[in-house]
DNA sequence: CTCAAAATGTTGTAAAAACAACACAATTTC
DNA sequence: GAAATTGTGTTGTTTTTACAACATTTTGAG
């Protein structure tokens, strides 16, 4: 089947024998894209059509505001799913722009399907449904966490508080971020300059330390 | 039943008959409790045991941060439930207060019982689950809503950010909102009396009027 | 490897927000 | 209904942030 060895690596599909995903692929009218880098994968606006899962690549999810500003809000890895809330909310358009960081190879599925478990020869449709379940649960949870690093009352403390938690995910006080200084302003939705003051304040001060996208915390 | 009327007003529950809910209460092992206004509900640390459903009263939730600062995360009414992402993401601990705002009567679930469907006499489970993940999806969209408030760069973007919402979600340019002064400023995580200076010079603009929790949002 | 583009750190300045203190209004409690 | 508590708007001060401009380094494409 076509791409199955990419779907196969995704969690949601990682249960799913190439057969069964046959039926499913069917069932959930799924469709492949290529993308190239800096290509858009989903517009902003557009009209809510499917769900969209990065195969392949990387990308960005980002939010521009009625006045134009741009705030990053995550970026996409392979499995990454996009497009379940929307649906269900009764959305008409994206909320979002989805744009190709490097060359990407895009799954769509109908997003009327997807959620609706049937009673078709599609038998493991039931194991996808417990999958999204999980996965918006997770989404849900990385959004509480980001909740509470912009709800710090300065830039100090975002930025210990999204380098703490990074550091646990890793379990360990050495550790890489997926963004460089720029991206990471932008998501902590502070000032450049102003992320950059403040990081080489801390490693002055010997609470950090850091070099690219590697951190090291040195005090808890 | 005990309680089956206030169970019955709640989304989730709603198409429930008695008989069935009978079986169900057996099966999430449900049980009531009562609160006192200013009563702790849910304490931060404290082992997760329940998914926890406000059926009649009021609450606010609550998280507290390692420097002692407390933010509020949103306010609670009746039907609204605590502690699924919790329990399924293997979290040991409640991570956020829950605190009674006024006399509360509260319901708990078995938090095991309640996500996955069985194969007993409880065959009303299955509609259980669709509505959670439909809560879960709400609260998620919700929490996107708020991420992309406190993404604004300044009070003032955030404060019309978030009256436009409210506005829109009410379907009027005359709308209540759920928070006074204090809280609003609590939920943007803002200073109060900047807060309070912001609304003052936008209402001195002309853009809006306000009085209480009454808001009018005069321009687009 | 070379060159252009993007990222980074630094600095000074202007703007915004936090903080603190206060008087007064509204609400709650007894 | 009186007293105590909580909420609100205002003001001045201090701290923090955004903004802008720049030199330097790093990255990436051809």
């Amino acid at each position: 089947m076509e791409n199955f060895s990419e779907i196969q690596k995704t969690k949601i599909f990682a249960e799913i024998s190439e057969f069964d995903m046959q039926a499913l692929a069917y069932c959930l009218k799924i469709k492949f894209r290529n993308y190239n880098k800096n290509d858009t994968i989903i517009a902003q606006g557009q009209p809510v059509e499917d769900v969209v899962m990065l195969l392949k690549g990387g990308a960005k999810l980002e939010n521009i505001d009625p006045f134009g500003d741009i705030s990053l809000i995550t970026k996409f890895k392979a499995g990454d799913i996009y497009g379940v809330e929307n649906g269900f909310m009764g959305e008409t358009t994206y909320k979002d722009t989805l744009t190709a960081t490097e060359n990407c190879l895009v799954m769509l599925m109908n997003r009327h399907r997807l959620l609706t478990p049937c009673e078709n020869k599609c038998k493991r449709h039931d194991i996808i449904v417990r999958h999204l379940v999980q996965m918006v649960i997770e989404r849900n949870y990385e959004l509480t966490e980001k909740l509470k690093l912009l709800s710090k009352k300065n830039i100090k403390e975002k930025v210990l508080a999204y380098l703490q938690a990074q550091s646990k995910k890793a379990g360990s006080l050495y550790f890489d971020i997926p963004y460089n200084k720029t991206e990471l302003a932008n998501y902590l939705s502070v000032d450049r300059s102003a992320l950059s003051t403040t990081l080489s304040r801390l490693r002055e001060e010997g609470l950090i330390d850091f070099d690219k996208k590697h951190y090291h915390i040195k005090k808890g």
